[in-house]
DNA sequence: GACCGGTCTTGACGCGGATCAAGCATTTGT
DNA sequence: ACAAATGCTTGATCCGCGTCAAGACCGGTC
């Protein structure tokens, strides 16, 4: 029975894996090894995963649910870096430093999280260069994305992140049919990704309507002409 | 003679390598196959490395100079993403994905760089899983920069980031005595390091001048009291 | 239904800092 | 050594956006 129960989460884990972009076309003999040394964690919707400067368990993928990695000040403002989804990881580069993870992690949402753990992965890496390899292209994407947020943040204003953020979850930005988006969080949690707060995030929402660019009800957003929206776009990112 | 010239390279090169973060405390038995598939480059003063989305010859050292990563927006306003030093390692996330360098980067002064190839590095890190360890924990700390980089540009005003740099740079933050720091570089880059531009910057200066924190002359900063500053420091962060 | 704790919207206001402009200082080239 | 170019400082102005405040709206609960 036991041996049944650990068969089954066995089984379970590796397909978690296996979803994950980290380790897509793994073969089963390398997967293996790593499911060993995952273990799930439930996290409740408001609970932290760890704080910035704990010291590292390992690396995150999530199964389900949503992490929100983020920087918080003295002042208590927090900077979201990113928002993680199902398939995602990270943390990975807390493996190779003593330091602590440089952030703190809070589930937006009821998550379900698997923690693969820091002393196992690193035998492992030492044996599969391969593997190695992965985390390094993962890191890559890691770094990209940060150095997007920096870019977004200091070098465009709310309008043009708000529609950047918006053509680009447009099937085809070069249509002229409407499409509509259910936004997956609340307004407010939005904006800070964004990196604003709620009334500017509404402010720029209103703008975009009274342009007769998207129309908004309750959580959903209409794009009436993503071609026109990509063209404001560019316009702001282009002079 | 070739034979020389190359045993001469080989050692330039070693020793450069040896004095980089990246490989402090490697043997020479894991050392020499890097040597052979690293390359010098001289870069004059504003040439460029690569630029963003160039495909990836490899990753980076810098021997000596100054090597300015940034990336640049339609309008033409560069954000510096970091300045790379003597001994630094950059662009290792190119190593293990198709896209080509998610920047720019070009020298500040006259430089020399080492370039550590592509497809070499590739083949050695297959065999070399310690090897692979090391890049991901220089990963890891380029991430903690740019994380770094994201907090300070956001949550905190110009007149923290400038206390923040200057504090940095005293052996002693506790002291009562002055400390003489010359700038690196010229005034306009620093400030665009810090996310500003060189008016902000340049009044910023002034109101510390006024405040009696510091004296300016030239490129030399003396801070009076470091005591004082950090203290100016605590009260922007911390409240 | 009425009540209440959320989120969302809209207005008014102020601050930080970017931009423009002009004068001064310092470095560079010939 | 002189001119030209570049860097630095300071003043004036403007604008984006964060903050505060006051309603509006939208579920849940009793």
């Amino acid at each position: 029975m036991t041996s049944n129960l650990s068969q089954y989460k066995h089984i379970v884990i590796s397909n978690s894996l296996r979803s994950c972009q980290l380790f897509t076309g793994i073969s089963q003999a390398e997967l293996s090894p790593i499911v060993e040394i995952t273990v799930t964690k439930p996290v409740p919707k408001g609970g932290y995963l760890f704080h910035e400067g704990d010291p590292s368990h390992g690396f995150y993928i999530v199964q389900s649910g949503a992490i929100n990695v983020h920087r918080v000040n003295g002042a208590g403002k927090e900077q979201i870096i990113h928002v993680f989804r199902a398939g995602e990881s990270f943390a990975e580069g807390t493996l190779a430093t003593e330091k602590g993870y440089p952030a703190d992690a809070r589930a937006v949402e009821s998550s379900q999280v698997l923690l693969v753990q820091k002393a196992g992965i690193l035998a492992l890496l030492k044996r599969q260069p391969e593997l190695a390899l992965r985390m390094l292209g993962s890191m890559s994407a890691h770094l990209r994305i940060l150095v997007g947020q920096l870019e977004d943040l200091t070098l465009k204003d709310v309008e043009t992140r708000l529609s950047n953020w918006l053509v680009k979850r447009c099937p085809d930005p070069a249509t002229d049919k409407p499409v509509r988006i259910e936004l997956p969080m609340t307004k407010r949690i939005l904006a800070a990704e964004l990196g604003t707060v709620s009334e500017t995030f509404s402010r720029t929402l209103a703008k975009f309507r009274e342009q007769g660019l998207i129309e908004v009800k309750g959580k959903t957003v209409t794009i009436l002409s993503p071609s026109r929206l990509a063209e404001l776009l560019r316009k702001n990112l282009g002079e």
